[in-house]
DNA sequence: CCGAATCCTACTGGATACTG
DNA sequence: CAGTATCCAGTAGGATTCGG
């Protein structure tokens, strides 16, 4: 396989990804990937996310056209989010980085350690 | 293909795609794909990052492994980055991220677009 | 139940100046 | 050339309060 040639970066690309990729961004497409979630379950699902952060993440990809908001007018109100055909072609993708994530963890580990003793020892 | 399985998302495995798909690292890994280079050669070839933000982002991509930092003591000092074998195994799963937005950015334009209408007219 | 609004703090990242 | 050090403004994000 031929790897040497040139990505395409650019800054919308990059707005993208970070729109997309951010902290708590794949939590919630993990969540949404298995069922449409009211607000409240998401917020129990993902215990660390105030909010605030969750409320933006959701907006922010609802923007970005991977998940739908839909609102159950009762009393009091429902709130569902469910993920798009959009959102799930993302999921490859994702699953790709994690894999690799996964895969390399015990080498990143290791090249830290390496660079953090490497770091005290010539101080 | 099935889609239905869970993603394996945890705090490492966010910690590791922070460090390593920040804002400036695709572009630094991007031209150290192709060949080593300088500090200077990366700050000319980015033309919009900052000397500090470079350093930084160098600092953590040679702390996770995926980078080599090499000094070379001369009169100046020259000092030359390089991907390791590591780092070369990111390439492929970035392609992946980068061809899913290309392949998808109308789309996603267009649903920003219209979010952002009824986000005017409900206003 | 689902948020919006406010306040506040901590970190990020830019500009600038200096060093081996 | 390749950084480090310092200062400083802008912002992200947590805590809390209030509203439909």
């Amino acid at each position: 396989m031929d790897t040497e040639g040139r990505l395409h970066i650019d800054a919308p690309h990059r707005e993208l990804l970070d729109q997309v990729l951010d902290k708590w961004s794949l939590g919630v497409l993990n969540e949404l990937c298995e069922r449409p979630c009211r607000f409240n379950e998401l917020r129990r699902a993902i215990p660390a996310v105030t909010q605030k952060s969750l409320t933006a993440t959701l907006r922010r990809l609802e923007r970005n056209g991977v998940i739908e908001r839909e609102v159950v007018s009762t009393r009091p109100v429902a709130v569902s989010y469910r993920i798009t055909p959009l959102g799930k072609t993302l999921r490859q993708p994702v699953d790709v980085l994690l894999a690799w994530a996964s895969k390399h963890m015990p080498a990143i580990e290791r090249a830290r350690g390496a660079f953090d003793t490497r770091m005290e020892t010539s101080l």
